[in-house]
DNA sequence: GCCGTTTTCGGCCCGACTGTTTTCAGTCG
C-alpha cells in the first residue's frame, strides 16, 4: 500500500477516536504519524517487514509500528475495525462540513442516529435539530448551506490527487510496449482546480487496430482498479480504489489529435469549435476534421494541424472555455501565458521556529535546487498560539538567524526576512511596528478570521492593510477547496485599496487553497493589483505544489509580467509597496 | 500513543472567535 494510503486510515483512525472523546494525546499521536507517513521519502511498504527500521521515522513508535504492519496485511487496522463497529464510515464525511466536528457529529449519532450528510440534510428538512443544546437557527442554517456547497463539489477531487493518480497509471501504461504517446485530457490537462474523472488518452504502434486488444487487456489489469466499468474496442472505463473514475481510450496515431482536442474540452471550447469548422465545410469528431461533402481526411494527427485547418494558432488548453480565446487565436493575440520557469521567488514559506518541518538553510537549499534566486521566510506571528506562532522578541531573533543563513548562502540565493502576521479581530496586527520594520516581506493573513459577516470582514481588511508595513495579503479569499466556502468579502473593494497601497495579492499555489479564481485574478490584474504566486511551504517538499498556482494563472490569461515574484530578487523587492 | 529521560512516567503547541451560553463548549488554525 503507498504511503498515502497508509496515511490515510490513521488520519481516519484519528478521527473515529475523536468522535469517541478518546485521549487527545493519543488522537494526536495518530495525527502526527499518518503525517509523518505522509511527508516521509521512506516508501512504507518497503520496510513495513522491518518494526525497528519503522520506529526511526519520528513519531512513528512501538505500537504505531505494529498498526503499520498490521495495516500492510490486512489493510486496516483493530482500532480503526473496532471503532466502526461502534460508529459509521459515512460519519467522517460529516466531519468534512464547515462548522462540524467531533463532538457534533457524536452528539447527532447519540442524540437522532443521523450519520451521514444525506441524513442530516433531511434532519434539518424535518426540524429535528431544534431541540438540541448549542443548534439555534444560526448554526443549523450555516450547516444547510454548508451541506449544499459540499454537494455541489462532492464527486470531483483535488487536482493533485487526480494527477498524481494519472502519473501512477501513465507509468503503468508505459510499461507495455508499442504504447508510445499517454497523456491525460479533460479538466486535468485543461489545469482546472478539481476534476470530476480521469481521460488519459494513449497512442502508438500497439494500439493500431488489429493490435488493440491486447494493449486493453494490459489497461484492464490495472491493480488499483477497483471496479471495472467497461471494456470495448478502444475504451477501458474503471473506477480506483480512491474513487475517482478513469476513462482510458487507445487511439490509432492518425486521430490521436483530434482525440486530445475533443477529450480536453471545454464543452463551450469545442461547440464554437466545431461550429466554426462547418462553416467552413468541415465536421470535427473525435475522430478527425473531414470535410462535410464527401468526409475525406483533413487533419486528426496533432492539435496543431486541426486548429491550423482552422485558421487558429495553438490554443493553451487552460484558455479553452469559450472566454475569447478562439477570437484571439484567430488575430494572433493569444497572450504569451506565464510559466513555471518564469518565478523567480517563493515568498512565503514557514520553518520549524513554528509549524514547517525545516530549517531556514533547508529551505533555501531547497529553493536553490528548484533554480529560485530568492524566498522569503515568513514563520507565524504569536496570534495562532497552535503553530508555535512568534512574539515579538522570538520575530526579532528568527530575523537574525535569516540573515545568518542568507549570508552563508553567499549569493547563491537571497534569504530574504519575513513574517505571516494574523489579521486580528479589530483589523490590528497582532506584533509591533518596530518588529516588523525589520522584514522585508509581511504577509497579513486573513486565514484567522471566519464566519464574519461581509461587511465586518471587509472593514476589518481594509483596517489591516492600512498598516504601512502590511507588503503583501496573504490567503486574500481563505478558500479551502471542498472544505469551505470563500470568505465573505467585498474583494473588488479590498483589491482597489490594495492597488491603491500596493500591497500585492497573494496567490497561493497550494492545491487545496487556490485562493483566486480565475475571475478574481482577471479582476486584480484589471484593477492593477499586483500578485505573487506563493505555495505557503511547510516542507521542503511543498515548494513543487507552485505548478498549480502557475496553472491557475494561466488559466486567468496572465502572463509573466502580472505576477511580481517573476521578477529578480532586488526589483522584486522595489516592486513591493515602500517600506515606511 | 510518542518521547525523553529523571529508565518508568509525566508531559505533550494554545488563543481567538462564534453562538449560545448566563459562564462556556466547540471549532478553527
Amino acid at each position: 500500500m503507498d504511503n498515502r494510503s497508509i496515511a490515510q486510515l490513521l488520519s481516519e483512525t484519528a478521527d473515529l477516536l475523536e468522535i469517541s472523546s478518546g485521549d487527545p494525546f493519543r488522537i494526536r499521536s495518530y495525527r502526527r504519524a499518518a503525517e509523518a507517513v505522509e511527508s516521509t521519502t521512506v516508501q512504507i511498504s518497503a520496510i513495513a517487514g522491518d518494526a525497528k527500521k519503522l520506529q526511526e521515522i519520528p513519531g512513528i513508535g512501538k505500537g504505531m509500528a505494529s498498526n503499520i504492519q498490521d495495516i500492510e496485511k490486512t489493510g486496516s487496522l483493530p482500532l480503526r475495525d473496532e471503532l466502526l463497529q461502534k460508529y459509521k464510515p459515512t460519519m467522517l464525511e460529516l466531519l468534512k462540513l464547515p462548522g462540524m466536528g467531533p463532538k457534533s457529529v457524536a452528539l447527532f449519532w447519540e442524540a437522532l442516529q443521523v450519520a451521514s450528510v444525506d441524513e442530516l440534510e433531511a434532519a434539518i428538512a424535518a426540524g429535528r435539530l431544534k431541540d438540541l443544546p448549542r443548534f439555534g437557527e444560526k448554526q443549523i442554517e450555516k450547516l444547510r448551506k454548508g451541506i449544499e456547497d459540499y454537494k455541489k463539489n462532492s464527486g470531483r477531487f483535488l487536482i493533485d490527487t487526480g494527477e498524481e493518480a494519472a502519473e501512477k497509471l501513465i507509468a503503468y501504461l508505459r510499461e507495455f510496449p508499442g504504447l508510445t504517446t499517454i497523456q491525460p485530457a479533460g479538466s486535468l490537462r485543461r489545469g482546472r482546480e478539481t476534476v470530476g474523472d480521469l481521460d488519459i488518452l494513449v497512442t502508438g504502434p500497439a494500439c493500431a487496430e488489429d493490435k488493440v486488444q491486447a494493449a486493453v487487456d494490459y489497461t484492464a489489469a490495472y491493480p488499483p482498479i477497483a471496479n471495472l466499468i467497461a471494456k470495448g474496442q478502444n475504451k477501458v472505463s474503471f473506477i480506483l480504489r480512491s474513487g475517482l473514475q478513469v476513462d482510458v481510450r487507445l487511439l490509432p496515431e492518425a486521430s490521436y489529435g483530434a482525440a486530445l482536442q475533443y477529450f480536453t474540452g471545454s464543452k463551450m471550447h469545442n461547440v464554437s469549435i466545431r461550429q466554426r469548422a462547418l462553416k467552413r465545410g468541415y465536421t470535427l469528431s473525435e475522430y478527425a476534421l473531414a470535410k462535410v461533402d464527401d468526409g475525406s481526411f483533413v487533419a486528426g494527427a496533432t492539435e496543431e494541424d486541426i486548429y491550423a485547418a482552422l485558421s487558429l494558432a495553438w490554443i493553451p488548453p487552460e484558455l479553452r472555455e469559450n472566454n475569447g480565446e478562439i477570437e484571439a487565436a484567430e488575430k494572433g493575440t493569444l497572450p504569451k501565458l506565464i510559466e513555471q520557469s518564469d518565478i523567480r521567488g517563493d515568498v512565503h514559506m514557514h520553518t520549524n521556529a513554528t509549524d514547517g518541518r525545516n530549517t531556514i538553510r533547508e529551505m533555501a537549499e531547497a529553493a536553490l535546487a528548484r533554480g529560485y534566486e530568492y524566498i522569503a521566510i515568513t514563520d507565524h506571528s504569536k496570534n495562532l498560539a497552535m503553530t508555535n506562532g512568534l512574539d515579538d522578541a522570538r520575530a526579532l531573533e528568527h530575523v537574525r538567524r535569516i540573515r545568518e543563513v542568507d549570508a552563508e548562502m553567499e549569493g547563491r540565493i537571497r534569504v530574504f526576512p519575513g513574517i505571516e502576521v494574523d489579521i486580528l479581530g479589530d483589523g490590528e496586527i497582532d506584533l509591533a511596528d518596530e518588529t516588523l520594520a525589520q522584514m522585508d516581506v509581511v504577509v497579513a493573513s486573513v486565514h484567522t478570521l471566519f464566519n464574519q459577516p461581509r461587511e465586518q470582514m471587509t472593514e476589518r481588511v481594509l483596517r489591516a492593510i492600512e498598516n504601512p508595513y502590511v507588503r503583501i495579503l496573504g490567503h486574500p479569499t481563505g478558500r479551502l477547496l471542498l472544505r469551505r466556502e470563500p470568505f465573505e468579502l467585498d474583494l473588488p473593494t479590498v483589491m482597489r485599496r490594495a492597488a491603491e497601497l500596493g500591497v500585492a495579492m497573494e496567490h497561493n499555489a497550494y492545491p487545496d487553497r487556490l485562493d483566486l479564481s480565475d475571475r478574481d485574478l482577471r479582476l486584480a490584474k484589471e484593477l492593477g493589483c499586483k500578485i505573487s504566486v506563493n505555495t505557503d511551504s511547510h516542507h521542503t517538499s511543498h515548494m513543487e505544489k507552485m505548478r498549480y498556482g502557475i496553472r491557475q494563472l494561466r488559466r486567468a490569461w496572465l502572463t509573466k509580467e502580472d505576477v511580481l515574484n517573476t521578477l529578480p530578487a532586488k526589483q522584486f523587492l522595489a516592486a513591493l509597496r515602500p517600506r515606511p
